[in-house]
RNA sequence: GCCGGGGUGGUGUAACUGGUAGGCACGCAGGUCUUAGGAACCUGUGCCGAAAGGCGUGCGGGUUCGAAUCCCGCCCCCGGCACCA
């Protein structure tokens, strides 16, 4: 241990013993314990983030605390490599993606290395790895076998001028990213997962997971799923054999419906309009709005548009005629892609009636009893209210008319009750080039027949140019696409999409636990020891896709008998982000905080610079964070230390340069008391057994804070999981010891007694300090004489009764307020502890004033409040109140 | 609009099931050491007040001996979803 602290030497030096004796290398042991602690996976963008670093430190805490626990500890590490980005930035760089992306996993990776985060990694793995994307092809086959994907015609954002597809980012406010051609939408032959046959049970699997996962992920989970419960009935279209079935939530409604509309893209629509006089007229309006961007028909402020299409619908309760209308606000995607109009009860139904003049009927009574007429609506009313001019159905509560209108439907067989979700299947197919290969071939004779497993994996073609015309850069290269069909050996062609990047994430954390697996995805014993997840921690922005995705992937495999378990993870933590202050010019837009003078004007300019709001960061705001760079100057213990410190793990936290500052000077504090102390620790015996009584108050009060830190950091990571409260109590052990450390040097320095105490706090407290800056604990560890890694390290225990206080200080309120303060020991008897409080003297005079205020003679009650019926006294209440006489009544 | 999460000193945060509001840190002020310190260590620091004391957890009510914490009604901030029938 060196006199100075020197973050990076010791943080190489450590680095390099850690990699050197592979301490975090780990396999399967049934004899202990296992904790499977997990990060997302990096996007391999090329830099390394501050958010990366609040991820890692988080989870690299606990996987430390666990490890000290004793138990066998599972955290690696890997890269989401595939993806459209790459595809950009090597078309931007003149180089290829699997350079591209080989060299931001290399430089990333050197990065991530100077965080010191505790990884296996020997069990890293990359999407892109052909090796590993073999076994996303083997789950696409055994799905198809197992009929859980299929084909089926869907809209991509296309360039009509370039002739390829475009993902949303490519098509951003209409226009084509490249040649600013006006996006259209095309339908191409894409392959889905049947994800909405898990609806339910993806649905239900939320409330099992109960407090392992935030309750706001579990809320936009089932938001996105969306479930509802309602009612589909079938119209005739009159005069025709044809009909129409819509679904609805409120059938108790439909006494009031004044129209049918279609979505444009509904199958009905071309029957319908055929022969009339305005069917150009209606499929033009068709065409135009199906062309509208995806999205962009369901985006805020969208006007309603729609055209009658000349057919009439018969309501089966009343056969009333109704007009059959198509318009851009009914999504073919939902329900059956066709709704009844009910102005009087729903929002958008109201506004497109009175846009276009149809006329409606009131169906319901207002909260309060009164029946609006239509005219003299302003809104719809959406509340479930009593029924009227609903036939058999008036009056009743909506609630009740629903139900039975449902049934009635349901025996006159033109209706039944009926779930929806707003869930879709999931469209996996990409018409990229960086992306897992469909392992698919089209052959004319045998139709599409699956790549042999032992032809696995398809590999990816090299050197294919990203900028051709016309569909996928993979329908250009000839010697990838011909192939001979596996069945027939006749003349065929692969498919020439790739898998969603969702595909390669949705089942990474299972292959970690079998990584090398030549044979199959991974060996169901092993994952068995290791799945499911105990902690997993990552970003907000996948409490849907990801997490939805991968919940249903694993049920997926458990359906394929891969897996026992039904969901992938007990815990789940999303982090907050880190934010920052961000300063603005009105001539230079968004400033680097170097380019704001200390007069907050702006340096290039000089006018005045307003601070902006803290925001997340971003390069385009100017108030990023680099972390190497902040690793440079205080070492990468400060930094994983300050972005723990500066709040709980799932809130946004603030960037501080004068808080990270505070964290570089925290470790400095450790070290220079550590380092006084090391020597003298070091040179007296280990095994003095130390008693209580026979030590000094300073010593006795070191001792017992720190048990009682010990317990509340232990507590902590058992529950709360609030990095930031152990740091803090961390901070206050530490300067329990500078008391100490003062209170020695004024008995005349370091007595055998006070080694024997300082011993116990010092490695209760660098033991403690691990989780969050291993590298100086570590270093402090051995220079206290320690030959084994704190990995290998047990994490300090702690004495209930060592950890009580002697002396206990009881608060005294008088009616609520506090009026003083009694310190008594822990023996005192209640009966003592009264008499006490009411001989104090600040006691009595607030007694006097209360029962001066009151007036009378009122009676005085005391009583001892205890949080728990054994625990210590928690404070002495004394309640002055008038008498009430009670009257019994007998 | 719907659904979540918040609102505590000058600042970031703390206070587990209602029980001494302000622990830890930043900042600020003072002191010690020092040629000096923007280093280190120590002390102080919610507001008003000379003090005694009073007031204080977004605002207004309520429950309770006692509320940052529970209930009702508002206001504001952040996030998600949003023509889903």
């Amino acid at each position: 241990m060196n006199e100075k602290y020197h973050p990076k030497e010791i943080e190489q030096k450590w680095q390099k013993h850690w990699a050197d004796e592979k301490t975090f290398e780990v396999t399967e042991d049934p004899a202990r314990k296992k904790f499977y602690c997990l990060e997302m996976l990096a996007y391999t963008s090329g830099r390394a983030h501050i958010g990366h670093v609040s991820n890692f430190a988080i989870g690299d805490a606990l996987s430390w605390y666990k490890r000290m626990r004793g138990f066998n500890v599972l955290h690696p590490f890997g890269w989401d490599a595939f993806g459209q980005p790459a595809e950009t930035a090597a078309i931007k760089d003149g180089t290829n993606p699997e350079k591209f992306t080989r060299d931001a996993i290399a430089y990333m990776k050197w990065q991530f290395q100077r965080m010191g985060i505790s990884y296996d990694w020997s069990r890293e793995i990359a999407s892109c790895d052909p090796e590993y994307y073999k076994w996303n092809q083997w789950f696409f086959i055994r799905m198809w076998e197992r009929g859980m994907l299929y084909r089926k015609l869907a809209p991509v954002n296309w360039c009509p001028k370039e002739n390829i597809s475009l993902s949303n980012e490519q098509a951003r406010d209409g226009k084509c990213w490249r040649c600013g051609a006006e996006v259209t939408q095309k339908e191409l032959m894409q392959w889905f997962a049947r994800i909405t046959d898990y609806a339910e049970e993806l649905l239900d699997g939320l409330d099992a997971l109960g407090d392992g996962w935030p309750e706001r992920v579990a809320t936009m989970q089932r938001n996105w799923i969306g479930r509802s419960r309602g009612a589909e009935v079938r119209f005739e279209i009159a005069d025709t054999d044809q009909s129409v079935t819509v679904f609805t939530t409120r059938i108790d409604t439909i006494f009031g419906a004044n129209a049918i509309i279609l979505a444009p893209e509904h199958p009905l629509l071309a029957p319908l309009v055929e022969g009339k006089p305005q069917r150009d007229e209606v499929l033009r309006f068709a065409e135009r709005i199906k062309q509208q961007q995806r999205g962009a028909r369901s985006l805020e402020g969208v006007e309603k548009e729609g055209i009658f299409t000349g057919g009439w619908a018969i309501n089966p309760f009343n056969q009333e005629r109704l007009p059959v209308w198509i318009a851009n606000f009914v999504l073919i995607e939902y329900g059956t892609g066709a709704i009844m109009s009910v102005p009087a009860g729903d929002g958008r139904d109201f506004e497109f009636s009175r846009k276009y003049h149809l006329p409606f009927r009131q169906i319901k009574l207002t909260e309060d009893g009164r029946e609006i007429p239509p005219d003299e609506m302003e809104v719809a009313d959406e509340e479930w209210t009593t029924t009227v001019n609903t036939g058999e159905w008036s009056n009743l509560p909506a609630e009740e008319a629903n139900r039975q209108m449902t049934e009635y439907a349901e025996a006159q067989g033109f209706g039944r009750g009926s779930i929806t979700y707003k869930l879709r299947d999931w469209g996996i197919s990409r018409q990229r080039y960086w992306g897992t290969p469909v392992p698919m071939i089209h052959c004319e004779q045998c139709g599409i027949v699956a790549v042999p497993d032992d032809q696995l994996p398809v590999v990816l073609p090299e050197n294919v140019n990203l900028e051709v015309e016309g569909g996928s850069p993979l329908n250009h290269v000839l010697e990838f696409v011909n192939v001979a069909c596996p069945k027939c050996g006749g003349a065929a062609r692969r498919d020439t999409d790739t898998m969603d990047t969702f595909v390669d994430s949705n089942w990474y954390y299972f292959r970690y636990c079998d990584p090398h697996n030549a044979e199959a995805p991974f060996d169901p014993e092993k994952v068995a020891y290791w799945m499911p997840v105990d902690q997993y921690i990552g970003g907000i922005e996948h409490a849907v896709l990801h997490l939805i995705y991968t919940r249903y992937w694993t049920k997926v495999m458990r359906d394929m008998g891969l897996v026992k378990f039904d969901e992938p993870v007990t815990r789940l933590l999303t982090q907050g982000m880190i934010c920052k202050e961000t300063y603005w010019c009105p001539n230079h837009e968004w400033l680097f905080p170097e380019q704001v003078t200390e007069e907050n004007t702006c340096s290039i300019c000089g006018r005045p610079a307003t601070v902006g709001r803290v925001e997340k960061m971003s390069k385009s705001r100017k108030n990023a964070v680099d972390p190497i760079e902040m690793i440079g100057i205080h070492g990468a213990d400060a930094l994983r230390l300050f972005v723990l410190f500066a709040g709980p793990p799932e809130k946004d936290k603030e960037w501080s340069d004068t808080g990270f500052e505070g964290a570089a000077r925290y470790l400095q504090r450790v070290w220079r008391i550590a380092y006084k102390w090391h020597a003298s620790i070091t040179q007296s015996s280990e095994d003095e057994s130390i008693e209580m009584t026979e030590l000094a108050d300073y010593q006795r009060r070191l001792r017992r804070r720190t048990h009682q830190i010990v317990r509340a950091i232990t507590e902590n990571f058992e529950e709360r999981l609030h990095l930031n409260t152990c740091i803090s109590s961390l901070m206050e052990l530490t300067n329990e010891i500078y008391l100490f450390d003062q209170a020695a040097d004024k008995n005349g320095g370091p007595a055998e007694s006070d080694i024997r105490v300082a011993r116990e706090a010092f490695e209760a407290l660098i033991r403690m300090l691990t989780p969050f800056a291993p590298h100086i604990a570590e270093e402090m560890w051995e220079s206290l004489g320690h030959a084994e890694s704190l990995a290998h390290t047990e994490w300090p225990g702690y004495s209930d009764e060592l950890a009580r206080e002697e002396e206990i200080e009881v608060p005294v309120k008088v009616n609520g307020k506090l009026r003083s303060r009694l310190f008594v020991s822990h023996d005192t008897s209640d009966t003592e502890l009264e008499r006490a409080a009411l001989a104090d003297e600040k006691v009595q005079a607030a007694i006097k004033k209360e029962k001066a205020a009151i007036g009378g003679d009122p009676e005085v009650k005391t009583r001892i409040i205890r949080l728990h019926n054994d625990g210590p006294p928690k404070l002495v209440d004394i309640v002055v109140k008038r008498l009430v006489l009670c009257r019994t009544y007998r």
